[in-house]
DNA sequence: ATGAAAGCGCTAACAA
DNA sequence: TTGTTAGCGCTTTCAT
């Protein structure tokens, strides 16, 4: 079933079946409903290959993440698809689990098919090998500072969010504060230095090596690290977690260790999974809106692809958004945890 | 860059490097590596569109979800993503909001764009329509019962579960068991019946009727579902759940209530997602392996391509696993909330 | 407004 | 073992 098969069917030529298909101009509105009926009717699919070599265009990006089970990733992939199906896009998803060469692979998978853009969570390449890839492929790098002007992200502001975590704890009189960090991620930089830098302004003496502990982002990973933390300094009252997984970890530690929480340890999360406010007791932690940050991917991707086929003649170019950092804020949310 | 380029720099012909790039036979080692060599400083990759046309084969297959942001689902799309992995399929996921239209669309989407397979869990779908599209693109379809000789499933052993659920609930001395079941989904037929079936069994006079209240699967389905069960029967003291996000709302919502779990109201859940364990009171849930559930349609949907394309002389044809049905177990988890 | 011709990059079949 | 030919199905010139 080709278009020459349309074609013959409607009694036209290729090119006519192909304009109606593309909604060109040059074609008369009664052929193009002729044709589209019979399209229809012959239950006619264009395919994407010929089409693809054509334009060389796929209408496909890839989103690349370490984890999807990880439920932080689903909730923004949610936002990337509904966005990327408005303007028509599939997405293909890739799980790198930190490794660096699976991190590569996909790049040159995508490239290799043709993808028209990638929105990825990289750990494991740095910006200078992003950068060259960006070359081939218009990419949008997530929640990782990046420092180059070929690199184009979407963050989320880290430093806001612990800073109103650690301030929350300061005013409802903590003294000693733990965080518990993780060992993956570039962004886990930015969360500790905030921690480290916020922390000192209320509590000059802290020791803060032996306050940061670092462990998987996850929830067994919260769970040792607290164990970790309160053996090192059982002084410690409060703790910030790297992610809402660790609070939850820390909280289950906590209980295992007959602390009560918030009353005897207070935990306060990151990233208000949906599942935040239904833990026990329910997780006071930091915002974000993670559907509009994978519609916002989405967006930003769009534009970027946007600047690389130039619009027709007299439009006003809109300006670039290549090479621009979009922050998204983060918000203390205060449950019942701290 | 093409293969073009490649031939010439190596010094070849077009077809020695497809040769060389595709591990066939008839080529000199050394030239092969010459060639491999070439594409290696060349950093050549070869066009999937030009590839699939000929081959007619995408390494592509898709992934139709209802809600990727819907726990459950990132769970079972893991393992699917790894075993599609050691085969070298990309894939690309479709979330459907249960809509039938997305459910189509997916499809046609998949056969336009030369997908070699497709795994999904469709709800708005006939069997029907569903083996019509079967003819075009090998399917394995998920967690749903399907009554057609086209159709190859794998799906989970519900009845078992929610029997294993009740007869620990009746076991525990309860005799007024309600279920908070879902609306959607062909899957809850088998759920319900299950729990229809086994709790007369145990209650003779029980009215079931008033005994289902129907939600959304979700975490304040759960919730308004349980206010309305307890309304409606105040003498219930416990209630199996469609699936763990709804019996963490029943959970949420016995505690709006006043009511202790498990001593007052007793809750079992379904799926035992990967939070179940943490929240309060951990989660007495059926559990199925999601993981291993992934895994196993990406192999049955491996097998359905691989007895498309007939195997070279001589080879043993292996069972064929088309109409196929796949049961995987569900066991129930005690916790404390039941 | 429509049709004819060309060619995208690759691999299958055949020739050497 | 290697090279040559043909053609997959579509869109983009260009001609009518």
């Amino acid at each position: 079933m080709t278009i020459e098969d349309v074609a013959a069917a409607a009694g036209v030529s290729r090119q006519t079946v192909s304009r109606a298909l593309n909604n060109m101009a040059e074609i008369k509105p009664e052929t193009r409903q002729r044709v589209l009926a019979t399209i229809e009717r012959l239950d006619y699919r264009p395919n994407a290959f010929a089409r693809g070599m054509k334009t060389r265009k796929s209408n496909t990006i890839g989103l690349i993440v370490s984890d999807i089970s990880n439920p932080f990733y689903p909730a923004v992939a949610r936002g990337l698809f509904d966005a990327a199906e408005t303007v028509g896009w599939n997405v293909v998803v890739y799980n790198t689990d930190l490794s660096r060469r699976r991190e590569e692979s996909a790049l040159n998978e995508l490239i290799a098919r043709g993808a028209d853009g990638v929105v990825g969570f990289f750990y494991a390449l740095d910006d200078a090998t992003l950068a060259r890839y960006a070359g081939d492929l218009p990419m949008v790098v997530s929640d990782r500072p990046v420092d180059h002007a070929a690199l184009t992200s979407v963050t989320t502001d880290f430093g806001a969010g612990i800073r109103a975590a650690v301030e929350h704890l300061v005013a409802s009189g903590h003294q000693q504060i733990g965080m518990l960090d993780s060992t993956v991620g570039v962004a886990a930089d930015e969360r500790r230095e905030a921690f480290v830098e916020q922390v000192p302004v209320a509590l000059p003496a802290a020791d803060l090596a032996g306050h940061v502990i670092q462990g998987p982002p996850t929830i067994p990973g919260g769970t040792a690290a607290l164990h970790e933390l309160l053996n090192a300094r059982p002084e410690i009252t409060a703790v910030v977690a790297f992610n809402d997984l660790m609070a939850i970890g820390a909280i289950h530690a906590a209980r295992e260790r007959g602390l009560a929480v918030p009353s005897e340890l207070a935990v306060v999360g990151f990233d208000d999974l949906s599942i935040a406010p239904y833990v026990f007791p329910p997780l006071t932690t930091v915002h974000t809106d993670k559907y509009a940050h994978g519609r916002r991917l989405a967006d930003v991707l769009h534009q970027l692809t946007a600047e690389r086929t130039p619009d027709r003649y007299g439009e006003r170019p809109a300006p670039s958004v290549s090479g621009s950092r979009v922050v998204l804020p983060a918000t203390l949310i205060v449950r019942e945890s701290a």
